[in-house]
DNA sequence: CACTTCCCCTGAAGCGGTTGACTTTGAAGC
DNA sequence: GCTTCAAAGTCAACCGCTTCAGGGGAAGTG
């Protein structure tokens, strides 16, 4: 079956193909009476411009990318991706723009995906996720020109957008109902130690609890995996002193927590109490369900695809902080027990 | 920054825009010789060929797509389909295809996103999944003659090539062993009623408890979520008959049940064993960890991903049952208590 | 030596849009 | 009645690559 092109729709219009192209494209140039004979017509044999003549003459290709530098394992398991996507694809559905995404094992790989993006032309745009101090990322895409919003920061991104949330905000909320609770010895288990976001999150966690007067408040690092999550869990409550409450930066490393805690036969939230970072299905998913620091995910993601697309059409944009992420609070905190 | 293109080459290595070509793709009409200056200058300046430019002269777009008809909740915490994107990345990535993603509502807008799609030649082939009875999709893809693998059959799929995995044999095994165990009492959360491999799946399910024996073996309807897959559970085990082994369809209503049952004041495995389908590590993350259904589901997608490229380049393909899935002993299950 | 054959390469058409230069038409303005 | 001008269209170039027809020269053949 073969695919109509303006041609055809000239032919039966009786118009040229610059004429079809004005007209489909609400360019002056036409008439009222020619543009709706064309859509018209259009409509009618089920006419699609090819993405790739388009793209061809200059014009965008109405493609964004993504690029996932996170092992499978991580990936499938952690919401935040997938919840992202759907974000993003809000915004991009509705202005018809592909996203083209690609897993990739390190952030070199990511740049190399740029730069052939970028040289195949098959983006427009490009979100950034996981960003890290002197990120490798930003000066390619500086280099290249290729518009992008990196999600996840503050950091020194160039003339590159950014869009975060107020990780301090939410960190020291937590804490403080923490403490309200009764709780003094506080742990916080981190993700990847790398990234940005994690590093804020740990200076805003060592700075409110200082300021507190919690003083053993520690952070582990860890991954974001189960895994580790759980590890890290056993190992802060080996300890004599062990703590009565942790804060994990996602919610997987929470479940898994809450998990290990149980194998010990501690209670939660009688002998421990668990807060989790992005609050997804899974939080409620579990018994007890988890306390968790709350954000819009999708709305986050959304919000992020309309600065890329503004971005891309030349727009000026500005980074952005998103709302503080809030606490909602459910049965996996509570006052620590007493001694 | 300018592109490099052909031409850019063609000048500087003194042939023509043609020879370029040639060179580039591996097609006879150049001398080694030749091949390898042409090649050595493309590396020296960066040059990616114009993917736009590529698709417009009959060659192919060098990417696939994949619709997503999910909720946005499901999607973000359903480790499913982020395993199956990393399988296709596997080969796509070393054949540098690109991967185009669509989140939408409804099938009848995946059949939409596939006409726009094919009518922008935006993709070469696509991903399906989800297959349901009478699947709205095919007769669309056999229209538009757009190279498809369905992922999850076996259905009637007419032309278009297909692919499941034994889900009959894994729930025979699972049933044959909780057997084993001792259970008498056996239940299962099924996913979506509408999906052709929920059906086999049923069918199996009832098919094999028939034949050993197990009258009272029933098959409660769900949708995948966990608040779905939790309500499901609580109905079965709040008669007095209740089941001593539930199987679920997903991990996630896997966890929502042991959650559930933990909430009721029931022990697993003491109580209610517990088997899931799809092993993701949120099985394993859990307290006791849940044994499961295990098989790998990257492999699946790689799988698939190498039979749609087939199709694409016009090798024949036949459809293909994957291996059966295997269990998992884990915690979750054991001999039910005496009564 | 003339002829064919083959290899290596050139030149140009064409994919399907977009866009700027240009033409035609009709109506307003003087 | 003549110029002027905007609106409505036409025309052709162009984006960067692929591909086909064909040309030129070297090698092989009788």
């Amino acid at each position: 079956m073969k695919r109509p092109t303006i041609a055809d729709i000239a032919r039966r219009a009786g118009v040229s193909k610059g004429a079809v192209s004005y007209a489909l494209n609400g360019q002056p140039g036409v008439s009222e009476a020619t543009r709706q004979r064309i859509v018209a017509i259009a409509q009618e044999i089920g006419f699609n411009p090819n993405s790739a003549a388009r793209a061809l003459s200059g014009a965008s290709a109405r493609a964004v990318g993504l690029t996932l530098c996170r092992p499978a394992r991580i990936l499938s398991i952690e919401p935040f991706f997938m919840g992202l996507i759907s974000g993003f694809e809000q915004e991009l559905a509705a202005r018809s723009y592909a996203l083209t995404l690609q897993v990739v094992a390190t952030p070199e790989n990511e740049t190399q995906v740029y730069r052939r993006w970028w040289g195949e032309r098959r983006v427009d745009g490009v979100f950034v996720t996981d960003l890290r101090e002197n990120d490798i990322r930003i000066p390619v895409l500086d280099e290249l020109q290729l518009p992008a919003v990196v999600i996840g920061g503050p950091g020194d991104t160039g003339r590159v957008t950014q869009l975060w949330s107020d990780d301090a905000g939410a960190i020291t909320e937590a804490v403080r109902y923490l403490m309200a609770l009764g709780h003094r010895r506080i742990a916080r288990v981190g993700g990847l130690p790398d990234l940005l976001h994690t590093r804020t999150r740990t200076r805003a966690f060592t700075e409110i609890c200082a300021s507190l007067g919690l003083s053993e408040a520690v952070t582990v690092p860890s991954d974001y995996t189960g895994e580790e999550g759980g590890r890290a869990t056993r190992r802060l409550l080996i300890n004599a002193e062990r703590p009565t409450a942790i804060i994990y930066d996602n919610d997987v490393m929470a479940v898994a927590g809450l998990s290990v805690a149980q194998e010990m036969g501690l209670s939660v939230p009688g002998d421990l109490s668990i807060v989790a970072w992005d609050d997804s299905p899974l939080c409620s998913l579990v018994h007890p369900p988890l306390t968790a620091l709350t954000r819009d995910i999708a709305a986050y993601g959304a919000h992020a695809a309309r600065q890329l697309l503004a971005a891309i059409a030349g727009e000026p944009v500005q980074d952005v902080e998103e709302g503080t992420a809030h606490l909602t609070p459910r049965g996996s905190t509570a006052p620590p027990r007493e001694p």
